[in-house]
DNA sequence: ACGGCCGTTGATAACGTTTGCCGAAATTCA
DNA sequence: TGAATTTCGGCAAACGTTATCAACGGCCGT
């Protein structure tokens, strides 16, 4: 099950046979076809230990990321581990459950285990930081989805200001005029860039939108609790920083008696499963998924291919792509002007 | 960086330098110290490569499923890297696309990779046998959720008779009388034991019940079509073989201006996190992930511990626990005894 | 006081590959 | 035809560990 057996029972030496079934250098037909012949016949394996020793190469990435159970995220590891799949790289997962020690000790159990790269969506853009720099220092390291200072890595993303001028765009030709922002304060990238995206676009609906926000956690909870922050502005429309926030205002709106699209309009940020499976399916800006993907391998692979760190480093970001569902339908006639729309208590 | 280094900076063997660090065998307090100040000195950090290589063994178990994205997997799989790292192995996903084909291919990959143990969910009960079994010849393997032919390998997986039958003592104690059962076909152990269950435990409720069953897949778009298909019998409740089914069922209901719970009770299975989220809240059963994770490794290790296979194979079953949520709340006063709720034509 | 034993350490041979180097044969060119 | 050049294959040295074996003390028992 070695070299040494195919070796033998092709008749000539191991590196022979780890030439030709490496294709590491040319080889005589004739050898050739004995060695694979053989190699075949004795259902011979390479070991990866082995060459991962001798050639300081494992095949090898570590994919560190905050939740595996945040909704956005299982489809974002599919379209990585297929990318890199394809490519004969194997992918070491670690989730370090929204923990910036958990994930420097995740980060360096990779480094330690010899992964040749590493894609890391860091858990907190400040407290991430050292950990995810002294990496980038060793191996290819790539950013995603959210950012972790200047300077740090490579990094690929949606672009958050892009997706949120699509959704304000949206309301604004669909005749909302009295919008809210229900946003995650922080510094992560995500949070910050679509806040500032929507106080530098809203102004073209409404002078004073950009004043009607409300910041929490990108959660659920949030987006329940944060309906009754704004209900008093009596907005047609309440635009969301993700999916997470959405489905929950819907909830408590739904609960309030408001009509969603009639009375008021909403809209998410992801397009995670639940969003076109809420009722209504909720209006939201769409990550390029497999593209997002697709990029940060061949980042990777830019890196890989030069041994140095050679090149500048590059922040990639992906145009979005806006769904509209239900949730932001034009509503039947006139649109509310001046609270036309039914006033609800909060209970 | 290597062991030599911090043999020669601490003026002793790489064999007792190798010796200290790894705790395999005893060795003077006074080495021991200098050893271990010089192994933190210099920074020293194992190669896991030259490790795996001669002791045969990696540290790295591979962790097989059909769908990352299915939303039942990602709080397994989050479990599971924890209960695994926090015994200091790393996990190798893979994720096959519900291809069985693919499966085998990956299964291979992570075997030449020298993974200790494999954890596969099937990704189909027939296809996914033989791939499967040729791996549990090679290395310890554990099978979860779904089952893969009868004497394969180790498997933990909810006890889905338990499971239903808390869903239809539920109905029955709240007094549903005319139930309908949505499940899905085919010889996947999740569809087969959750389907025999509801023919074994429904006769309890009314003798027709059992015959009340239409069978697709474990889809939402399937959950939309079901509940028309059943819709001419009346039912007051939908027992929904998992959360996804339940999930379009609600829709469809919703579309047909039923009244849920007030009309029809519905119940999913899983817990998926949508459940909860859905409105109105779906009652389900709950999957014991973490301990199903804890098992899993837990019958591992096992494995791992005696070097031979030895022992007989172990089937777990775990108990799953009724989560109750607005969807099956009794309605108020008395419940139709023969079709009186209101009957709404199929659009 | 001497032999044997235990506890501790060092040399050294693997583990299975890849790869630099060298020789032999085959091929080309003058 | 002789020399230069290529092609092909083998030898052997790494890569960084762990494991085996022997050696060297010191300690105890008689």
């Amino acid at each position: 099950m070695t070299l040494r057996d195919v070796a033998r029972a092709s008749g000539c030496s191991v590196a022979t046979v780890s030439r030709v079934l490496a294709g590491t250098r040319p080889v005589g037909a004739e050898t050739a076809r004995r060695v694979r012949e053989a190699a075949e016949r004795l259902g011979y394996r390479p070991n990866h230990a082995a060459r991962a020793l001798r050639s300081r190469a494992t095949g090898t990435v570590g994919l560190v990321l905050p939740q595996i159970t945040n909704p956005f995220y299982p489809a974002l590891v599919r379209e990585l581990t297929h990318a890199l799949h394809a490519e004969g790289r194997a992918v070491l997962l670690a989730d370090c459950d929204d923990d910036p020690v958990a994930e420097a000790e995740y980060i360096d159990d990779l480094l330690s285990r010899r992964v040749d790269a590493l894609l890391v969506i860091p858990a907190d853009e400040r407290r991430s930081r050292d950990a995810v720099a002294a990496a980038a220092a060793r191996v290819p390291l790539v950013l995603m989805d959210r950012g972790c200072g200047p300077g740090i890595a490579d990094s690929v993303a949606v672009d958050n200001s892009a997706g949120m001028a699509l959704v304000l765009d949206h309301l604004a030709a669909t005749g909302r005029r009295r919008v809210c922002f229900l946003g995650a304060d922080g510094t992560a990238s995500a949070a910050a860039e679509r806040r500032a995206a929507y106080a530098a676009g809203s102004g073209a609906l409404d002078a004073a939108a950009p004043g009607r926000i409300a910041l929490g956690d990108f959660s659920v909870e949030w987006g329940r609790a944060a309906v009754d922050l704004v209900w008093d502005a009596r907005p047609d429309a309440l635009v969301c920083a993700n999916d997470l926030i959405a489905v929950g205002a819907l909830q408590r709106l739904q609960q309030l008696g408001a009509d969603v699209p009639g009375d008021v309009a909403v809209t998410g940020f992801d397009d995670i499963p639940m969003a076109a499976l809420s009722a209504p399916g909720i209006t939201t800006v769409r990550q390029p998924v497999a593209e997002l993907a697709a990029e940060a391998t061949q980042l990777l692979n830019r890196r890989l291919a030069s041994p140095g760190s050679e090149g500048p480093q590059r922040a990639i970001r992906l145009a979005p792509e806006l769904v509209v569902r239900e949730s932001s339908a034009p509503g039947a006639g006139e649109r509310g002007l001046e609270g036309a729309s039914t006033a609800v208590a909060v209970s």
